[in-house]
DNA sequence: TAGATTGTTAATCGATTAACAATC
DNA sequence: TAGATTGTTAATCGATTAACAATC
C-alpha cells in the first residue's frame, strides 16, 4: 500500500510490535517471525498485525513471514526513532524526580536533557547529573539543547501555563502527567498519562466484575434451592 | 436510555467529566452546567458529552443543563467510586516508590494498602507508613486487606509471573506499569501505562510535524524563487 | 507440487458528529 | 411565548475481523 496516513490506532500499536520484535531478535535468534507469533506476543489478533504492517509497506514474504531485522528497522524509522528527540521535564516534584531518574527512557533512546521548576528550594539541585533550572530559562534551553518534547509533571494548576510556555518556545510534542487538560494549538501533539484516571476506569470494570460474580452466586443459590 | 452496557470509549471519558465537574463545584458555585461548558473543559465536543451522559440516564434538564451535584454523584456511582478499592503495589523500585508516595491516589479515593517486593535489601523498609512485604505473602494480604487492585511496577521479566500471582490471589483488576504485555484470563481487567510507548507515539507525531514544517519551508523558498 | 503465510478485500462493528424535535 | 439546551436519531467515519487469492 505505502503512502496515505497511517491510522492512529495503528500508530499506537507500532511500539508494541517494536518491543515484541526486539524480544525475538535478542532471543533465540530467529530470523523471521509470522503475524501469528507477533500477534500472540502483542496480545492482538493476527489479521490486525498484518493490516497494521501493511500500512508501512509490503515487508513480509508470503509463506515465510517477516524478516525480523528488516521489520525492526522499518518500524523504528516509521516511528521516528532513528533520530533523537531531547526531552525536558517541567515540575521536579515527586513524580518529576521519578521520571528524571527513570532508566526506561534512556534504554529506549530518549534523552532527558533539561529539568525545570520554579521552587527556589530545589533550583540548582542535580538529578542524574542535570541541574534543576528555573522555568524562565525554558525558551533558551529549548533552542540550545534542541529540545523537542516537553514532559509536564507539575501540579494541575500550573499545567496550562507551562504548556503555553512550551508552545511559545517552539515545542510541538507534549507528554502531560498533570491531572488536568491542557489546550494547545492544533499543530502541537499532546499525550496524557493520568494515573488517577486509569484507576477510576479500573474501578468501573472492577465493579462490573463484582456485579457479575454476585449475580452468578445468586443464580447458583437459586439452583441449589430448586434442587432441594 | 439506561441499561445496556456503556461503551468503552464513554467509560474512558467519564473520569474526565468527573474532574471537570469537581472543578465547577469547587469553583464559582454554579449549580448547573451545560454540555457546551463541560465539553470545553474536557476538550471534546458537546454532542459527545450529551451522548456519553445519556448512557447513564436522563440526568439533564432541557433548556437548563445538568445539575452539578447530582451529575457528580451519578458519575461517581457509575464508576464505582463510592466503594473503596484497596490497592497493592508490587515492585518497589524507582517507579514503585514514586507511586507509593504519590499523593494523587489518596486524593482521589484510592488507598494503597500493601507493598511487595522480593529483594531482601528492601524488605521491611517502610514507605508512607507501609512496610515492604515479601511477594510470598501476597495471597494472604489480598484476603486480609481486601485488596482488589494490583499495581505492577516490576521489571518486564517479572511482570507475567506477578500477574499470575495476582490472578491466583483473586485480584480482578491490574494496572501494569511494566514495559511488557501480560496475559490474564478474560474476567480480569488490565490497563497498561507505558511511558516509553507514549514517548514513541509522540516521536511519530513529532516527526510528522517536522516533515510538514520542512515541506512548507521548501514551498516558501520555491515561491520566493519564482518571484525573483 | 503441497504447505505456509502474506496482503487485501469486504463485511461488520463501534464511535463520532450534526441536526433537530422535545421540552424546560 | 421566546430562548436555551437536552436527548435521540441517523448519517458518517474509522477500526476490526474473517476470509481468501496471491505467492513464497
Amino acid at each position: 500500500m505505502r503512502n496515505r496516513p497511517i491510522p492512529e490506532a495503528t500508530v499506537a500499536r507500532l511500539p508494541i510490535y517494536l518491543r515484541a520484535l526486539l524480544e525475538v531478535a535478542e532471543g533465540r535468534g530467529e530470523l523471521t517471525v509470522s503475524s501469528e507469533e507477533l500477534a500472540a506476543m502483542a496480545g492482538v489478533n493476527a489479521a490486525k498485525v498484518r493490516k497494521d504492517l501493511s500500512y508501512l509497506g509490503s515487508y513480509g514474504t508470503r509463506g515465510v513471514g517477516y524478516d525480523v531485522e528488516y521489520l525492526l528497522y522499518q518500524i523504528t524509522r516509521e516511528l521516528g526513532l532513528t533520530q533523537d528527540w531531547p526531552a525536558a521535564i517541567i515540575g521536579i516534584g515527586n513524580l518529576g524526580r521519578a521520571l528524571a531518574s527513570y532508566k526506561g527512557f534512556s534504554e529506549r533512546g530518549f534523552r532527558i536533557s533539561a529539568l525545570f521548576d520554579v521552587d527556589e528550594e530545589v533550583l540548582g539541585e542535580q538529578i542524574g547529573g542535570l541541574p534543576i533550572r528555573h522555568l524562565d530559562e525554558l525558551k533558551e534551553a529549548v533552542v540550545e539543547e534542541g529540545i523537542s518534547i516537553g514532559i509536564i509533571a507539575t501540579p494541575p494548576m500550573a499545567a496550562q501555563e507551562v504548556a503555553e510556555k512550551l508552545v511559545d518556545a517552539g515545542v510541538k510534542s507534549i507528554l502531560n502527567f498533570a491531572p488536568s487538560v491542557v489546550n494547545v494549538p492544533p499543530d502541537v501533539s499532546v499525550r496524557k498519562v493520568d494515573l488517577s484516571i486509569e484507576l477510576q476506569i479500573l474501578s468501573f470494570y472492577q465493579q462490573r466484575t463484582q456485579a457479575i460474580a454476585t449475580a452468578r452466586e445468586a443464580n447458583r443459590r437459586l439452583a441449589v434451592q430448586r434442587k432441594v
